[in-house]
DNA sequence: GTAATAATGAGAATCATTCTTATTATAGGA
DNA sequence: TCCTATAATAAGAATGATTCTCATTATTAC
């Protein structure tokens, strides 16, 4: 899981970003490294407090045009803050499970087994549907240990 | 699917509604009918315009603790508004598929085969984290035929 | 280098949602 | 049936995450 290195994400990173005329600047690197650092979905606010220097108006704006390159995907819950990681073709297919109380979200993965029938289900139903499928997402929702105590 | 009936929901709700010491009133009641109507998840604009009588607050207002009544599920998505719906146990176990153009969203059902062993892979991978399970959910995300065209 | 264009950062603006508060409705006891 | 205590309502104000604006700074292409 994530053996894509440094390197190969920057080669990546520009190339996605200039096919949609866009730069692959000082902040957007910053930004997909404390991405890649994290190794689980992060907030806005923990980026900024990882790296002092980078504005709070720019840290919204690159993570939209990140978003947009497909290098980085925005995670909606219930919380206040949306939380983000690296796309999937740079870590690799999972699944968050996420604590209600505390907000905490990690990645998970399904079995090779399960993840290939459900995949095949959903696309027999997104057919039925007469929908395009993008993409899947499946989450967990609970209380992690910490907060049982 | 949705063989429940008002009665029924009426007395649910009534007692859902009471056992965290609310009452089931007028404007709670229309907002229930209005959602069993729905038969897919609607927004508080739609809501209101189903409705002219309710005050925008209340509605709001009222969501909330039909919500901690385990009545009425928020859904959030990347669109600008929540989502609303009646909870599982009113109308049954289901996913959603969510167009991401035009932000609807519908309801689909896995097979019972596929849901049973994906409930197993979940329930053994929460224990792996740790995690109490609540609930989980899974989203189908795409282009709905209309928004292809 | 220089001009043209893109990115940045500070703060203002937006807008869904939540909060406040005066008013209205409800339930239970006399 | 009338009181009284308490809960719910509705209108608008407040909040706060996110988006927008625009003057300044950096980058690219020639």
């Amino acid at each position: 899981m994530n053996t894509i290195n440094r390197m190969d994400i920057d080669q990546l990173a520009t190339s996605q970003l200039n096919s949609i005329n866009q730069r692959y600047t000082t902040n957007r690197r910053k930004i997909i490294g404390i991405l890649q650092e994290a190794t689980k979905p992060i907030t806005i606010n923990q980026i900024l407090e990882s790296n002092s220097d980078l504005a709070q108006s720019s840290v919204y704006r690159n993570l939209a045009v990140l978003e947009q390159a497909g290098l980085v995907v925005r995670i909606i819950t219930n919380e206040d803050h949306a939380h983000y990681e690296l796309a999937e073709h740079i870590l690799d297919h999972h699944h968050h499970i996420i604590c209600s109380p505390c907000g905490e979200i990690l990645d998970f993965h399904l079995s090779a087994k399960i993840e290939k029938a459900l995949e095949e289900s959903l696309q027999k139903i997104a057919d039925e549907f007469g929908f395009s499928i993008d993409r899947h997402r499946l989450d967990l929702l609970g209380t992690c240990g910490d907060c049982t105590e």
